[in-house]
DNA sequence: GTACAATTAATGTAGATACATATATATTTG
DNA sequence: CAAATATATATGTATCTACATTAATTGTAC
C-alpha cells in the first residue's frame, strides 16, 4: 500500500516531507515485526543486536562504550540493557583487570545457543526485502548513507 | 559515513541484512534528531503527528480510532497521548453524542498556535533530505511503499 | 605528586511503550 | 427484546527510553 493510503493523509507538502514520513513509518513498521519476532525468545531486537556484538568480538571482552559505538539503535540505555542479558544468563560480566572503570562482558554458552536458535528462522524473517532487486538494495543503501553524511551535525 | 563505519560493521552478510539495519539506523536517527528539535516545544513527535491530525480534520472531531489509523507510529499509546495534550491545554475532548463509547477531541486555539510557531523552524528540521535529488526520494518513496506491500502478513 | 579534567559505567526519575485486561456502549442474532 | 458479540476507549503493569546526575577510576598539567 502507497504510503498515503496507509496513513489515509491524501498529498503532501513535497517529496521531503512524504520520504521522512514514508522512512519513519517503514522503519516504525519493521520495529513492530521485529519486537514480534524476538518476543517469544524472551528478547529485545536491542537485546539481540547486542548479544551479535558479543558474539562477533569473542573471545575478547566488550564493554558499555563498544556497544554504545555499535549498536542500531543509540537511544539504548546500554548499562541496564546488559543487565537483563546477565539476568537472563545470555551473558556474563566482570570488572575489567586492565581499566577497573570498565566492566569486561562476555557471552555464555547459552547466549550463543539462542542466537543459533533465533537464526534458524532469521532469514525469513530478515527477508522483507524479496520484492526489491539486489541493484536496488545497494541503491537504497548509498542513498540512505547520503542522507546521514549530508547532515553531520547532529 | 556509511553504515559500516558508523556501527563498526566491517561487512554484512549479504545486502539484505545490510539494507534493514541501514533503515533501522537512519530512523532511528530520525528519531532522536527529531526528538530534539521538539523537546523545547514540550512535544514529542508523536505528540506533534497527533495535533497535526486534529488541525487537518478542523472543525470535525476526531477520536482515538482515527488517530490509531492515520499515526506514523502505530505502537503509541494514543489515549494517553491525548491526555498529555490535553492536559497541556493543546486539545480538548468531549463524550461524543452520536456514539457514546466515542469521545470528540479537538484542537485548541494554543494547539493551533504552537504548531505555527514550529512550522517556523521546519522547514530546515525536514530538510535531511538535500543531498538527494527530488527524482530519487520520489525511488525511494516507491521503493519504501513495496517493501510493506510485499509483506502484507504483518 | 596533587589538583583538575576526562572517562567508564551505574543510577534516579519522569515519561513512554507493549500488551493484556476492563468498562461502557453499540450492534447483531435468535 | 434479551443475550451474545463487537467496538471505542481507558487502565494496569512491567519494561524501556531520555536525560541528568553520581561514583569510581584514570589521565594530564603544573
Amino acid at each position: 500500500m502507497k504510503i498515503e493510503e496507509e496513513i489515509y493523509q491524501e498529498k503532501f507538502k513535497d517529496e521531503n516531507q512524504k520520504l521522512l514520513i514514508n522512512l519513519m513509518y517503514t522503519a516504525s513498521w519493521l520495529n513492530i515485526k521485529q519486537t514480534r519476532f524476538f518476543k517469544p525468545f524472551d528478547l529485545t531486537p536491542q537485546q539481540f543486536n547486542v548479544l551479535k556484538i558479543l558474539k562477533g568480538q569473542k573471545p575478547k571482552p566488550s564493554n558499555i562504550n563498544l556497544f554504545q559505538e555499535r549498536m542500531i539503535d543509540k537511544s539504548s540505555n546500554v548499562s541496564r540493557l546488559v543487565d537483563k542479558l546477565c539476568n537472563k544468563g545470555f551473558a556474563s560480566r566482570i570488572t575489567s583487570k586492565v581499566d577497573r572503570r570498565a566492566v569486561d562482558i562476555f557471552i555464555t554458552e547459552k547466549g550463543e545457543k539462542i542466537i543459533e536458535e533465533i537464526e534458524v528462522f532469521l532469514p525469513s524473517e530478515i527477508n522483507v526485502f524479496h520484492g526489491i532487486s539486489k541493484k536496488d538494495k545497494q541503491y537504497m543503501n548509498e542513498l540512505l548513507d547520503r542522507i546521514r553524511e549530508t547532515n553531520y551535525n547532529l
